[in-house]
RNA sequence: GGGCAGAUAGCUCAGCAGGUUAGAGCGCUACGCUCACAUCGUAGAGGUCGGGGGUUCGAGUCCCUCUCUGCCCA
C-alpha cells in the first residue's frame, strides 16, 4: 500500500466492479421491504455542476445506506428532455456553425438534429454521475421523451382533456420574445429594477380638461382602451363615465371605475391596455373592453401601433416619451422601483400578450395535493418547506402548458378541417373521431417540460401499464432536490401522482439548499464563478468532494464551496488509508475466525473502542434516519480520527508489536478489525471507494462492502469502561500540557506521581502501563493523598493529583499563578453547581438524572478545589 | 406589503428532545520527521452564542421585540 491515498487508482477501478457485477441493480422483490429513488432528472445536454453534485451525493448517500440495511433499494437514473434550454442549444449551434435558424431547416430535420445533439450530450452528465459514485440502477434509465415516458404523458393529457380540466383558450399569458415561447406563471422571475414612472396627461373628450395617469410602460399606451380610477376615489367621481382621448392615437376610451385601482400609486388613474398586462386583461374582460395588440411576438411594434410600427418596444417608449413631451402631455418622470418579469432561461424581459393556450384547470387537482402535506401523509424536511409549498398551492392560478417549440412532447390534439372537431387521441388518429374526414392536423405546439417531469416518479417505473415495479416500487420512499424547484416539480408530482396513481408519489421530500462559492455568491455561469465538479474529483477525490458537500451542513441550509474544506476531507481519507495501512500491516498473520468477540481477553481501551465504536453506529444511524446527514456525516469523522486514531491505535501499538504476549496481540489484532471494518461499512454511503478499497483488503464476507449489512447494536456499551478512559485520558493530557509548557524534551522520560482516592487509584492502576506510554514517563507512582512532594510540577485533574518532579523546572511563581488560575475556574464550577443544588426548584423540578449528575459534579469540584488549595498552601509555605 | 431563513472563535459552520466547563475544520502560536500518516503528531491561544425584554429551578436552545443580511411571494 503507498503511504498516502490516490483515489485515481481506485475509484475507477470499483465503479466498474459494482456495475459489472450489477450490485447497483435490483428486481422488484415481494418479500423484501422497497426502498426506490427517483433521481431529479438533469437536463440531457447540462453538465454536472456542484448542485448535481450535492443533490446525488445526498441521494447516493441514502441509497447505499438502505441498501446496507437490507431494502430492496432501486434508484433511477434519467434525464430531462428540458425543452426550452435544449432547443435555444441547438438552434445556437446551427446558427454558430450553419448561419440557419431552425425554419430554415424546417421542423423535422430540426428535430432530427435535436436528437442527435441528445444522442451525442446526453450521455456525459450520467457519465460525471458515475465519476461521483452514484450508485444508480443503470438497467432502468429513462429519458422524459423516451418511448415509455412520451405514452406516459399523452395518456395522461388525454384523460384530463377528457375530464375537462385542459381546456384550450384565450387568455393574457407571458411570452418571451427571445425563447419565442408562452411561459407558464412560475417560470417567470421577477426582478426589481430602478424604472421610471411616467406621468401623462390623457385630454377628456368633452374639452372639461385632463386625467394624469401614471405608468411604467408608456409605449403600452398605443394599445389603451380604457383608463381606470378607482370606485371610492372621491377625486375622481365626477370623470366616471366620461370619454378620455388617448394621445398619439387619439383613441377614444372610457373612464371606468375598476377596484382593482389602488388610489395610492401614482395619481390613482391608470391606463388599462387589456392586450399587455394581465391585470389589465381581467379589467378589459369585467368591462367589455377592445383588445389592441400593439406590440407582436417579435417584442417589435405591431402595425396597430401607427407610426411606430415596427420599432423595437423600447424604442417606441423613448419615441412616445419624446412625442407626448413635444405635445406637452408629458406631465413629469420619477425613478420608480419596480418588478420587472423575465424570463427564467434567458432573462429577456416577459412581454405579457393574449394568445389562445391550453391550460391545465388546477382547483381540484389541487386538493389532494394540498391535504397530503397538511395531513403528514406526504412529510417535507426539513418541515417548514411545507409551508411554502402550501402557500403557493392554495394560491394556484391554472397552469399554462402550451409552449411554441418545437424540442417536447407534442400536444396530443387534432384539429378536423371539415368539420371543426377538436379531439384529443393517444395514438396518432388517421381521421376525424367525428366526421371520419382525414382533413386533420395536430396542434403545432409542445407541452411544457415540467408536464412531463410530473410523472417522473410513475412514468419511469412503467406507468400507465401495471408493472410489477411500479406495485411493488411506488410510491417512492423519498425524493432529494433542491428548493428552488419545489413549484416547478415536486408539486406537479404530488397532483399528478394523486390524480393517476391515487396516491402520493413519494413519502418524504427531503430539500437542500445550494452550494454558494466561497464568498457565499451563487454559482452560475455569468459570474463565472462555479466550481466544475469534476476538477475537484480529478484533484481531491470523489470521497473528499462528497464529504465536504454534507458534512456539518445542517437541512435545507446552502453551504459553501471552499477547496481548503475539500482538502481537509482528502487529508481526512488519507487519515482513513494511513490507518488501515497500519492495521494491515499488523494483521498479516491475523485470521478473524480463529476466536469471536466473547472468548477474547480484552483490555480496558479495547471494551473502551467497542463501546464507543457501538455509540458511533447508533448515532449514525439515528442521524440518517432524521436526514440529518451533516451529523451523521461529522461523527464519524470525529470517531475515526480522534478516538479511534488518536487514541486506540496509540493504546495497542506496544500490545500489537508482541510486547505483552501472543493473547493479547490477537485480542488487539481482533478489536481493531473488527472496529475498523464496521467503520468502514458505517462510512461508505459517504466516502464509497476508499472505504470498498480498504475493506477489500481486510480479511471479510461478501463480495462487495455495497451490500454488508448495516452494522447493528450489538450489546458492547460500556460506561464503566469509558470512565476509566475518560480518566486515564484526562492524566496522560494533563501530563503531556506539562511537559509542553516547560519544554520538556519530547523523548524525555519522567517520573509522574498521582494520588488519588481508591477508586481513583483503581482507574489509574488498571490504565498504568497505557498511561506511561502516551504521557512519555519512566515510572508512574501510584499513591494515596497525604505528603505533598517536594520540588514538583503539580496540577489536579478529575479529582486526582498529579505531580512532576522535575525541580530544575519549577518555578514556584509561575506554579502558584497557574493554580491559582485553576483553583478560580474550579470555584467558579463548584459554585454553580452548589447553586443549582441548594434551588429547591432545581431538586424538584429538574429530572432525577440531571440532578444525579450535577451533585457527582459539585462532588468532582469540591475535591479538585480542596486539593488545589492544599497545593496552593504547600507552595507558599 | 406578506412570509421564511440566518446572525455562535479571525474565517466557514455544527450544536438533535432547554440541563456538558459551548464544539469542529481552516487559520494562528510553540514543540516534534517517535518504525500508519508532515495530506502528520503533541500542546496552546481564541467566544459576554446580534441588542433588549420575558417564560423557566435552569435559555445559544422556547416566546416577544428591535437591528442587520439573504431568500421566496405579491
Amino acid at each position: 500500500m503507498k503511504k498516502t491515498y490516490d483515489p485515481k487508482e481506485v475509484e475507477q477501478k470499483w465503479y466498474q466492479y459494482w456495475e459489472e457485477n450489477g450490485f447497483f441493480h435490483a428486481e422488484a422483490d415481494e418479500n423484501r421491504q422497497p426502498f426506490s429513488v427517483v433521481i431529479p432528472p438533469p437536463n440531457v445536454t447540462g453538465q454536472l455542476h456542484m448542485g448535481h453534485a450535492l443533490d446525488n451525493t445526498y441521494q447516493d448517500i441514502l441509497v447505499r445506506w438502505r441498501r446496507m440495511q437490507g431494502y430492496n433499494t432501486v434508484w433511477v437514473p434519467g434525464t430531462d428532455h428540458a425543452g426550452i434550454a435544449t432547443q435555444a442549444r441547438v438552434e445556437d449551434h446551427i446558427r454558430e456553425t450553419e448561419g440557419k435558424t431552425r425554419h430554415d431547416l424546417g421542423r423535422e430535420e430540426f428535430l432530427k438534429r435535436t436528437w442527435a445533439w441528445k444522442e451525442e450530450y446526453g450521455r456525459t452528465i450520467l457519465n460525471q454521475l458515475k465519476r461521483l459514485g452514484s450508485s444508480l440502477d443503470w438497467e432502468r434509465e429513462r429519458f422524459t421523451m423516451d418511448e415509455g415516458c412520451s405514452r406516459a404523458v399523452r395518456e395522461v393529457f388525454v384523460r384530463l382533456f377528457e375530464k375537462g380540466w385542459i381546456y384550450q383558450g384565450n387568455y393574457s399569458v407571458n411570452w418571451c420574445p427571445v425563447c419565442s415561447t408562452t411561459l407558464s406563471d412560475i417560470e417567470v422571475e421577477h426582478e426589481d429594477e430602478a424604472g421610471k414612472l411616467y406621468h401623462i396627461r390623457y385630454p377628456l373628450a368633452d374639452g372639461s380638461g385632463y386625467v394624469e395617469v401614471a405608468t411604467t410602460r408608456p409605449e403600452t399606451m398605443l394599445g389603451d382602451t380604457a383608463v381606470a380610477v378607482n370606485p371610492a376615489d372621491e377625486r375622481y367621481q365626477t370623470i366616471v363615465g366620461k370619454t378620455a382621448i388617448v394621445p398619439l392615437v387619439d383613441r377614444e376610451v372610457p373612464v371606468i371605475a375598476d377596484d382593482y385601482v389602488d388610489m395610492e400609486f401614482g395619481t390613482g388613474v391608470v391606463k388599462i391596455t387589456p392586450a399587455h398586462d394581465p391585470n389589465d386583461f381581467e379589467i378589459g374582460l369585467r368591462h367589455n373592453l377592445p383588445q389592441v395588440q400593439v406590440i407582436g411576438r417579435d417584442a417589435a411594434m405591431t402595425q396597430e401601433a401607427g407610426r411606430y410600427a415596427g420599432l423595437d418596444r423600447y424604442e417606441a417608449r423613448r419615441r412616445v416619451v419624446a412625442d407626448l413631451q413635444e405635445l406637452g402631455l408629458l406631465v413629469k418622470i420619477e425613478d420608480h422601483q419596480h418588478a420587472v418579469g423575465q424570463c427564467y432561461r434567458c432573462h429577456t424581459v416577459v412581454e405579457p400578450l393574449v394568445s389562445r393556450q391550453w391550460f391545465v384547470k388546477m382547483d381540484e387537482l389541487a386538493k389532494p395535493a394540498i391535504a397530503a402535506v397538511e395531513n403528514g401523509e406526504i412529510r417535507f424536511i426539513p418541515e417548514r418547506f411545507s409551508k411554502h409549498y402550501l402557500h403557493w398551492m392554495r394560491n394556484l392560478r391554472d397552469w399554462c402548458i402550451s409552449r411554441q417549440l418545437w424540442w417536447g412532447h407534442r400536444i396530443p390534439v387534432w384539429y378536423c378541417d371539415q368539420c371543426g372537431e377538436v379531439f384529443a387521441s393517444v395514438d396518432e388518429p388517421k381521421a376525424c373521431r367525428k366526421c371520419g374526414s382525414e382533413n386533420i392536423r395536430q396542434d403545432p405546439d409542445v407541452l411544457d417540460t415540467w408536464f412531463s417531469s410530473a410523472l417522473w416518479p410513475f412514468s419511469t417505473l412503467g406507468w400507465p401499464d401495471e408493472t410489477k415495479d411500479l406495485k411493488h416500487f411506488y410510491p417512492t420512499s423519498v425524493l432529494v432536490t433542491g428548493f428552488d424547484i419545489i413549484f416547478f416539480w415536486v408539486a406537479r408530482m404530488i397532483v399528478m401522482g394523486y390524480e393517476f396513481m391515487g396516491e402520493r408519489p413519494f413519502k418524504e421530500v427531503f430539500i437542500h439548499g445550494l452550494v454558494r462559492d466561497a464568498l457565499g455568491r451563487k454559482m452560475s455561469k455569468s459570474l463565472g464563478n462555479g466550481v466544475d465538479p469534476l476538477d475537484a474529483i480529478d484533484e481531491y477525490g470523489a470521497d473528499a468532494l462528497r464529504f465536504n458537500l454534507v458534512i456539518g451542513v445542517a437541512p435545507g441550509n446552502d453551504m459553501r464551496y471552499i477547496p481548503e474544506k475539500v482538502e481537509a476531507y482528502r487529508n481526512f481519507a488519507n487519515k482513513i488509508w494511513n490507518a488501515a495501512r497500519f492495521a494491515l500491516m499488523n494483521l498479516e498473520d491475523f485470521d478473524s475466525r480463529k476466536q469471536n468477540l466473547g472468548s477474547l481477553d480484552l483490555t480496558i481501551p479495547d471494551y473502551w473502542i467497542l463501546s464507543r465504536y457501538e455509540f458511533t453506529a447508533k448515532e449514525v444511524t439515528r442521524f440518517l434516519e432524521r436526514y440529518d446527514v451533516g451529523e451523521a456525516a461529522r461523527v464519524l469523522y470525529d470517531f475515526i480520527w480522534s478516538e479511534l486514531c488518536d487514541w486506540y491505535i496509540e493504546l495497542i501499538k506496544p500490545r500489537l508489536y508482541g510486547k505483552d504476549g501472543a493473547e493479547t496481540r490477537y485480542a488487539a489484532q481482533y478489536v481493531l478489525w473488527y472496529v475498523l471494518k464496521g467503520t468502514l461499512e458505517l462510512l461508505h454511503p459517504f466516502m464509497p471507494f476508499i472505504t470498498e478499497e480498504i475493506w477489500q483488503n481486510l480479511p471479510h464476507d461478501g463480495q462487495t462492502i455495497m451490500l454488508a449489512p448495516w452494522p447493528q447494536p450489538a450489546g458492547l456499551s460500556s460506561p464503566s469502561h469509558e470512565r476509566i478512559m475518560t480518566t486515564a485520558m484526562a492524566v496522560i493530557t494533563q501530563i503531556r500540557t506539562m511537559r509542553s509548557e516547560k519544554n520538556v524534551q519530547p523523548g524525555r522520560r519522567i517520573t509522574a506521581i498521582c494520588q488519588a482516592d481508591t477508586e481513583g487509584l483503581e482507574r489509574l492502576a488498571a490504565m498504568q502501563g497505557d498511561i506511561m506510554n502516551l504521557a512519555g514517563l519512566e515510572k508512574l507512582i501510584l499513591e494515596e493523598p497525604g505528603r505533598t512532594p517536594e520540588k514538583c510540577l503539580s496540577a489536579v485533574v478529575e479529582g486526582i493529583n498529579i505531580f512532576l518532579p522535575l525541580a530544575e523546572l519549577v518555578d514556584l511563581a509561575e506554579e502558584a499563578a497557574r493554580i491559582q488560575k485553576e483553583l478560580e475556574q474550579a470555584r467558579r464550577e463548584l459554585q454553580r453547581a452548589e447553586k443549582n443544588l441548594q434551588n429547591e426548584g432545581f431538586i424538584g423540578k429538574a429530572p432525577q438524572d440531571v440532578v444525579e449528575r450535577e451533585k457527582e459534579k459539585a462532588e468532582l469540584y469540591r475535591a479538585q478545589v480542596a486539593r488545589l488549595e492544599a497545593l496552593l498552601q504547600e507552595l507558599q509555605d
